[in-house]
DNA sequence: AATATATTTTAGTATTCTCTTAAATACTGA
DNA sequence: TCAGTATTTAAGAGAATACTAAAATATATT
């Protein structure tokens, strides 16, 4: 950072009050960040949209669908995992993912939608 | 990509009905996932948090607040420019950045519960 | 016109992402 | 136990990100 650039006609009282709200909503912020973070991804978004759309699928069904590598797929399941927005269960040897309703509130509303419009419109 | 790893047990009636839904919505799946890229970096996030607070501020205050250089909050305010999430006014030298409330419904109940959770407490 | 302020743009760098391939792990069934 | 299937992990490559510093642009003030 080069210089301090306060702006002249700056309101010093909002900067601070402005500063200290941040400070305040640091973790909420950054869960929020993740989440959207995590969405904010074609692979990752269709992956969401697939599992409120079908209720669960396995790795190897995202391969198939999304037209990307088995590894790849694993590799954004994991994300997704980490981030608490999808959980996997075993059986035999395939893994079904699905999502973790209570912490996806945020983006449900999309996901919602656009199943709904996908319904809509039944294009032949 | 190495093999074709069809599942024994998949259905590929579902994966071609999933294939034909991806399709089906591509646009409207490629529009969330930019809003949600965009929301899904920690600077740009809190921009539009402090811009649903303030209502607008300029380049220089974002820049004393998060404490990133100018430049690089010009940066992030192009890109939720180009995005249509913010628009901007120009007064005098400074500009002035306000949200698109058209385009932000995605995200504005989230923006709307972290400021309500910044009221609530009122830390000291 | 000259100087100062606010912003944007450019260039460069370091980091992070996303993908692939290949190896490793785990389960199934002959 | 051995071969086959499903998944994960690891290594590596190329692209995209996000930042800084400095140059360029635009407006304001004297």
């Amino acid at each position: 950072m080069s210089k301090t650039c306060i702006r002249v006609l700056a309101d010093p009282v909002q900067i601070k009050e402005c500063k200290k709200s941040l400070k305040q909503l640091d973790e909420h912020l950054e869960l929020a960040t993740q989440i959207f973070n995590l969405s904010g991804n074609a692979a990752r978004m269709k992956i969401l949209f697939l599992l409120h759309k079908e209720g669960e699928m396995c790795p190897c069904d995202f391969s198939d669908i999304l037209e990307i590598s088995v590894g790849g797929v694993s590799q954004h399941l994991r994300k997704l995992k980490d981030g608490k927005l999808v959980k996997d269960k075993k059986v035999g040897q395939t893994v079904f993912y699905s999502l973790v309703e209570e912490n996806i509130q945020v983006i449900k509303p999309i996901l919602k939608s656009l199943f709904d419009n996908n319904k809509k419109e039944p294009v032949l």
